[in-house]
DNA sequence: TACGTCACGGTTGAA
DNA sequence: ACTTCAACCGTGACG
């Protein structure tokens, strides 16, 4: 498993197929956009493909939030609380009564239309699975909550509920960070990002990866350094940023696979915490800031508890670049990279701006 | 050269 | 416990 995970891409750069890009990097690229760097840069710089920067982006300025969009599961088709609740209510009206009469019924209640009514093996599934046995109902009631149905209901994930109960100090973005220009504020999305925490609020927690130059060494051991420390630095880092709610935490979850991320990100971690993703879906699967590859598993399950560890100053040092090289393949990069484009011009800036270094280029 | 777009192979997780 | 399948991912290539 260990370097199971993590390929090079032309860039030199090491992601993982089918897996978001760390939080840390999709702030950086954010970040770097803001300064004014162009795309082709960030994604030179970063080592990720353009097609990604551009996407990146593209969400942030659509929806303002740097977070990939919510990854497996389904919708909740016919499994709304709501459906649930009036098929219980049909079974205990009439405990005999059939599956296809529930789903009638469902419909002329007008509870749900012909798209979304369930099946007739949905709803016998329901009624074993969620409803179970209605002769007790006391004892159902009890119990039933909580069963297979995580309380978060998709519904929220899917109905863009709001805000994750996370962020209450992350207020939306607004709060544009003077220095920053930023530039669209939305802070609605219209997506189902439920808040987006602009990079805004992100940048103003300024973040661990600074300290913990966080990378990896270049033993050969690719992904040696688990992330997991990474999550564990940001939290720690910034301790500023509220929460650590459910869901942030489960942002946080380390994950594992992105070694080589740190490297040059330094600002994300705090970030992370400030998006949440809808507590709902995602879960760990964003993780970290620069973690982000966790695998919580599932967040919601885990509900603040990891987190902690690591005290607080966590200070790793170090991390430069060449860190992703040590995955796979040798280094590819060496292609023609501009010896001088202008990134590093704006790398100064950002350093000054954010302490960040940014490893430039190199060869 | 820069960048928007999309096929592709992949992962995830609710049903 | 296992399978489905629709959602998302980043890369890489095309234009």
């Amino acid at each position: 498993m260990e370097q199971a995970y993590g390929e090079v891409n032309q860039l030199g750069g090491v992601f993982v197929n089918g897996r978001p890009l760390p939080n840390a990097i999709r702030l950086r690229i954010v970040e770097l956009a803001q300064l004014g760097i162009r795309p082709c840069d960030i994604s030179r710089q970063l080592r990720v493909s353009h097609g990604c920067v551009s996407k990146i982006l593209a969400r942030y300025n659509e929806t303002g939030s740097i977070l990939p969009g919510a990854i497996g599961g389904s919708k909740p088709r016919v499994t709304t609380p709501n459906v649930v609740k009036h098929i219980r209510e049909y079974k205990q009206g009439d405990p005999g009564i059939f599956a296809w009469e529930i789903r009638d019924r469902l419909l002329a209640d007008n509870v749900c239309d012909k798209y979304n009514v369930p099946s007739v093996s949905s709803i016998s599934r329901i009624l074993r699975n969620k409803i179970g046995n209605l002769s007790q109902p006391s004892h159902y009631e009890s119990t039933k909550q909580p069963t297979s149905q995580p309380t978060l209901p998709y519904n929220h994930i899917y109905q863009y509920p709001y805000p994750n109960p996370i962020s209450p100090g992350s207020t939306k973005v607004g709060s544009h960070h003077p220095g920053v220009h930023m530039a669209p504020g939305h802070v609605s999305i219209a997506r189902s990002w439920p808040s987006a925490h602009s990079v805004n609020n992100i940048l103003g927690i300024r973040t661990f990866m600074e300290q913990t130059g966080a990378i990896a060494g270049a033993d050969g051991t690719v992904y040696s350094p688990k992330m997991e420390e990474w999550a564990s630095v940001n939290r720690t880092g910034f301790p500023a940023t509220q929460n650590i709610n459910g869901i942030e935490k489960s942002a946080v979850d380390p994950d594992i696979k992105y070694p080589q991320a740190a490297s040059s990100l330094s600002t994300v971690g705090g970030f992370v915490q400030a998006c949440a993703y809808p507590s709902a879906n995602q879960y760990g699967v964003y993780g970290g800031p620069g973690a982000g590859y966790v695998t919580p598993g599932h967040h919601w399950q885990a509900q603040g508890s990891s987190l902690a560890h690591h005290g607080p100053g966590v200070t790793v040092h170090g991390g430069d670049i060449s860190a992703p090289m040590t995955f796979k393949h040798p280094v590819r990069e060496v292609m023609h990279r501009k010896p001088s484009s202008p990134i590093i011009k704006h790398q100064d800036a950002l350093s000054s701006v954010h302490g960040i270094s940014i490893p430039a280029s190199s060869t």
